[in-house]
DNA sequence: TTATTACGAACGAACATTTGTTCGTATATT
DNA sequence: AATATACGAACAAATGTTCGTTCGTAATAA
C-alpha cells in the first residue's frame, strides 16, 4: 500500500537483479559476492530471487554471454566493412570503447569473472571468445600480408591490443561521463602509431 | 629412516606452500581456492598449514607484496638511468617481461587477486601500486615535455601500457620457455611505434 | 651410552560461520 | 479464483581455523 507509491519508479525486477548483480560482481568478484549481499542491494530477500532466476550462476551466465554477443555482433559488422585493416582496427577500438562505456559493470564481469562458469557453460563461452579473437587476429594478419602493418607475431599484437583495450572501464568509474571521443583518438594513435613521435 | 632418503629433495615446507598456493590462486582465483584444495596439492593436511603460516590471507599478502617489491625495485633502477624516456620505457617493458617470466603464477596473482586483501593491507598495497604507476606516468610525461612523445593524455598512455604488459603470462603457460627476446622486441615496437608501418 | 626433556611438524576431529538453495506460506495482482 | 511474487525458516555443504594429540628428532641430564 504505502510502498506502492514508488512502484512506477521500480524497473522490471529481473532486470534490477541483473544490473545490481553486475555491479556487485564487478566490485567484489563473483566468488566473493553472496546472494545475501545481492539481497541487500536489491531490497529483496535472498529467497525471492528464485522466482526470477534459476541460480547464482545463471546471473553470471547471462552477463557473460550477452556481452559476448555484443562483441561478436560488432565484429560481424567490422568484417563486413569494405575498408583497410587499419580502418577495421579503428572500428574495433571504437567497438571496445563503446561497449565498455555503455555498460561498465557488465563488461568488467565479462572480462574478469567468466572463469567461474562451470561446464559446459565454460567451454561454450571460451568457444565464443576464441571466435572473436580469431577474427581479430585475422584482421591483423590481413594488414601484415598487405604490407601496411609491421611483420611481427600476430598473436603478440592481438593480445597486446585486447589487453590495451581492457582497462577502459577504469575511466568511467565515478559516474563522470568520460570523453570517449578523446579516448578513442588517443587509443588509435597509441596502438596504430605508438607513443613516439 | 626410510623417509629420510628423499628429505633433501623436499624443499622448505613454507616455500612449498607459497608456491603451490600461487599456482592454485592463479588457476581458480583466491576466493574460490580452499585450504583443502591447497592441502591436496601440497600433500599436507589443512590443519598443518598453520604451523607455517598465520592465515590464508597471509599467503596472498606475501605473494602480492613480494611482487610489488620486485616492480618497485625495478622502477628504482630505471629512475636512476641517465637515459632518454624512450630507453626508460624500453627498460620498463623489459622489467615487466622479466618479472612475468620469472614467476608467472605470482605475477598473475599480484595482478588479479590483490583486491581480496582486507584492510589495512589493501590500502598499503594500493599505496605501493600507486607509487609505481606515478613513477611510470612521470617517465611518460617527461617524454611528452621533451617532445619525443606524442602530446596525449598521459593517464591514457599509462594504463594502455600497463595493461598491454599485463597479459604476458599467457604465453608462458604450458611450461614452454617463451622466447622473451622476441616478445620484448615486438612489445617495444608496438608500444613505441605502433602496429602501422 | 642411556634416559629425559623439549619442540617443531603433522594429523583427525570438531568448531562456528557462511554459502546457495528449497520449502511452505502469506500477500498482492490479474 | 488463480497466478505471480514476496518472505522467514531451515537445509546440507563448504568454508577457514582451532584444538588436543602424536610422532620423530635434537638437546640435555643421568
Amino acid at each position: 500500500m504505502t510502498e506502492k507509491a514508488d512502484a512506477p519508479l521500480r524497473r522490471n525486477t529481473k532486470e534490477l537483479i541483473f544490473e545490481e548483480a553486475a555491479q556487485l560482481f564487478q566490485e567484489k568478484g563473483y566468488a566473493s559476492s553472496s546472494m545475501r549481499d545481492l539481497a541487500e542491494r536489491t531490497g529483496l530477500s535472498p529467497s525471492s530471487f528464485y522466482n526470477h532466476i534459476r541460480s547464482k550462476e545463471d546471473i553470471l551466465k547471462e552477463i557473460c554471454f550477452s556481452t559476448a554477443e555484443k562483441f561478436l555482433n560488432g565484429m560481424e559488422d567490422v568484417q563486413k566493412m569494405m575498408s583497410s585493416p587499419e580502418d577495421k582496427l579503428r572500428a574495433l577500438i571504437n567497438l571496445h570503447v563503446t561497449i565498455a562505456a555503455e555498460n561498465i559493470s557488465s563488461s568488467m564481469v565479462f572480462s574478469d569473472e567468466w572463469r567461474h562458469l562451470s561446464e559446459p557453460l565454460l567451454s561454450q563461452f571460451l568457444k565464443l571468445r576464441n571466435q572473436y579473437e580469431l577474427a581479430f587476429q585475422e584482421i591483423i594478419e590481413e594488414g601484415i600480408d598487405t604490407g601496411i602493418f609491421k611483420a611481427l607475431d600476430s598473436r603478440i599484437a592481438l593480445y597486446t591490443f585486447l589487453n590495451a583495450l581492457r582497462w577502459i572501464y577504469f575511466l568511467v568509474k565515478p559516474g563522470k561521463t568520460l570523453d570517449s571521443t578523446a579516448l578513442k583518438k588517443d587509443l588509435e594513435s597509441l596502438l596504430l602509431n605508438g607513443l613516439s613521435i
